[in-house]
DNA sequence: ATGGACCCTGGAGTTACTACAGGGTCAAGA
DNA sequence: TCTTGACCCTGTAGTAACTCCAGGGTCCAT
């Protein structure tokens, strides 16, 4: 392969993403389909290797493909204002600072659940799995 | 439908499940397949309730359907030893503080992220943008 | 010329549901 | 009695973002 040029393993590599991975942004679009080699290969340049450095730096932040889609039109379109740009990074992080929260209040369920357990006993003494279980007794629900 | 039978929609209400969602369980076997009406309605008792209920409680801790599915079996099975309920339990809260631990990672990232952009300029002079951009040059990755 | 590393396509599998489409059933009101 | 609307049935396909596989081709070195 050229000076210049990267097979689909070597864009891998060097962007550490897997070659379906590639094969598949190319599939939805997020990448352009590259030049192909006379064995029909996949030949890529810099610019792609540029392209989807920025999507996975995107994606790694848990951005969904769909607003990397919206970035990507983004920075191909210098004029346009950035206020949009922000708000997508705002938007995601009360995203995660949403799902930071729900994930606190589960571990502390799932602490005071581990301390319920006093292990050796069989299951039917673990208060864990009674503290699972509906305490459901018949007339309770059905009318 | 007779006292103590409820149908689908009915047991959804009661346990928080939408219809679809319990036909789903039953069709993987998380749920048992219940009586039919004459019209052939499924019909669900306690003890159906029961077990739902458990399971909504199971995932909404953040437990996988695997682990729901080996959580059952136990419940199941009052003799066996109750250290793998304690195990399951345990390797959940692991599970719940390293996602966590991401979470707050991104958070950070994201925060430092939203403070470059000073609002109302073009894309073009984003940083935000160049933040994410490769600083990729000619000969910087190809050999 | 032959072996192994790499590449190709197309399709299926993953998780835990959710959403139809195209029908049947049931109870109540006019 | 008829009809209307809420509910139910099955079966299939869609969601997010990949990941894996089968069954083949290409390339390079020995
Ligand atoms: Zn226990
Ligand atoms: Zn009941
Ligand atoms: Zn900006
Ligand atoms: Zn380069």
């Amino acid at each position: 392969m050229a000076k210049q040029e990267l097979s689909i393993g070597a864009l891998g590599k060097l962007t550490g993403t897997k070659v379906e991975t590639i094969r598949f942004y190319e599939k939805i679009g997020i990448l352009p389909a590259p030049a192909r080699t006379a064995g029909n290969y996949r030949s890529y340049g810099h610019d792609h290797v540029r392209r989807l450095t920025f999507v996975r730096r995107v994606r790694d932040l848990g951005f969904p493909l769909e607003t990397v889609r919206a970035m990507l039109d983004l920075a191909d379109q210098p004029d346009r204002p950035c206020g949009e740009v922000d708000a997508l990074v705002l938007g995601q992080l009360n995203e995660v600072e949403r799902k930071i929260a729900d994930l606190e209040r589960l571990r502390d369920e799932l602490d005071r659940l581990a301390h319920q357990c006093r292990r050796g006993g069989r299951v039917a003494e673990c208060r864990i799995i009674e503290a699972l279980s509906p305490h459901h007794e018949d007339g309770h629900c059905c009318p």
